[in-house]
DNA sequence: TGTACATCAGTGAACGCGCGTTCACTGATGTAC
DNA sequence: TGTACATCAGTGAACGCGCGTTCACTGATGTAC
């Protein structure tokens, strides 16, 4: 049964967003190609009539994911909303809605180099564009804003993964959201860690 | 052919050391118990004599990855030198023998409920032996010192995991760790991030 | 516009393969006397 | 101390299973006339 293409290009479309949130959810090895084109509404044979093969299609999901993200972060007001809802209870409970660096750093480390690729352009764009927003919203003036845009990334991208890592009703998961969101607005306004 | 209880002591000892080298470098489901087993210098039905499941086994190789940071930490004289082996060239390209937090963190946060607690378990300890480092070094005397371990283990983590998920021979994956590692050297000093 | 035919996205059986796990067997160790 | 036997860590074949991938087939879409 031949289908339109549009039909074919909308199919496409979700496998790959479909990849992406399950990806993120799973990691690339927790989830198999029969289990995710079922969720996407086909069956596993139809994959390969979008993509070359599994690495291909992670290599796809990955892109949408950073994609997805950027475009997540223009609906924030302020850095101070966007850091909050980085570290939120929602985001710890849904990887497969939240940040593509926390949820699969990992896995794109041990993976192959075209992965580490997509994942280098999407974790720079990340960079960028909060460096920008550093700078619209007048942080620190004079400091060197790349610097603390890497720093703020690391922490956030990290508190993510470990607040996930800990028992959810272990009080020390919402202790490292909370702290390091503090500690990054506390970056923001360019003093100490003061009490 | 029976082994003698010391040999086979030391035997469960290597198989948990070997899963504890190579889950931190492949992931949880990147590498196969024959594979493990082998490397380890048995073959795979021996390890049922030893361990009930992967599962089991995972949870013994975590705790062992944690216990062996906590004994490597000892070894450094200061913070600013133990935040750069953290971040060392070594240490980003060695995954197997640096911290399982940075390394397995992602996967223990979709896996089962008893590796979460060992995870919170080594992790807890990481910070509050951080805090205590701090506090000996005189670090920020009157601030808040649990709120800044915390600050700093989600840092220097999230850092490692980063820069290794970006491909080697990209500059942002050493910017990424140098950056962060002036970073968390300008937290001991307390103050901002003056350029 | 209507008809005949080629195209090709999707289906689902089949492939070889490696996975985690089980188990009958081996034979040196540990133990009872 | 020496002998007979029970113990049990390690071996490797075998298990069912799900993996990624291939392919002959289907039939509605797209195209040529």
């Amino acid at each position: 049964m031949r289908i339109s293409k549009e039909q074919a290009e909308e199919n496409r479309t979700r496998i790959a967003d479909t990849a992406s949130r399950l990806y993120r959810e799973r990691g690339f090895e927790g989830i198999g190609l029969a289990e995710l084109m079922k969720a996407a509404g086909l069956t596993h044979g139809a994959l390969y009539n979008h993509f070359g093969s599994k690495e291909a299609l992670a290599v796809e999901a990955l892109t949408r994911a950073f994609d997805e993200m950027s475009k997540e972060r223009a609906r924030f007001g302020d850095l101070a909303e966007l850091f909050a809802s980085y570290l939120s209870s929602g985001s710890r409970a849904h990887p497969g809605l939240s940040c593509p660096a926390a949820a699969l750093g990992a896995d794109v480390g041990r993976g192959d180099d075209q992965l580490k690729t997509v994942f280098a352009s999407g974790l720079e764009e990340m960079i960028e564009s909060l460096e920008a927003r550093l700078r619209a919203e007048g942080v620190q003036p004079g400091a060197d804003l790349r610097h603390l845009a890497v720093n703020l990334t690391a922490k956030l991208a990290g508190a993510l993964m470990l607040a996930r890592a800990v028992p959810r009703d272990n009080p020390l998961s919402r202790e490292i959201a909370r702290q390091c969101l503090e500690g990054a607005l506390a970056d923001l306004r360019g003093g100490g860690t003061a009490p």
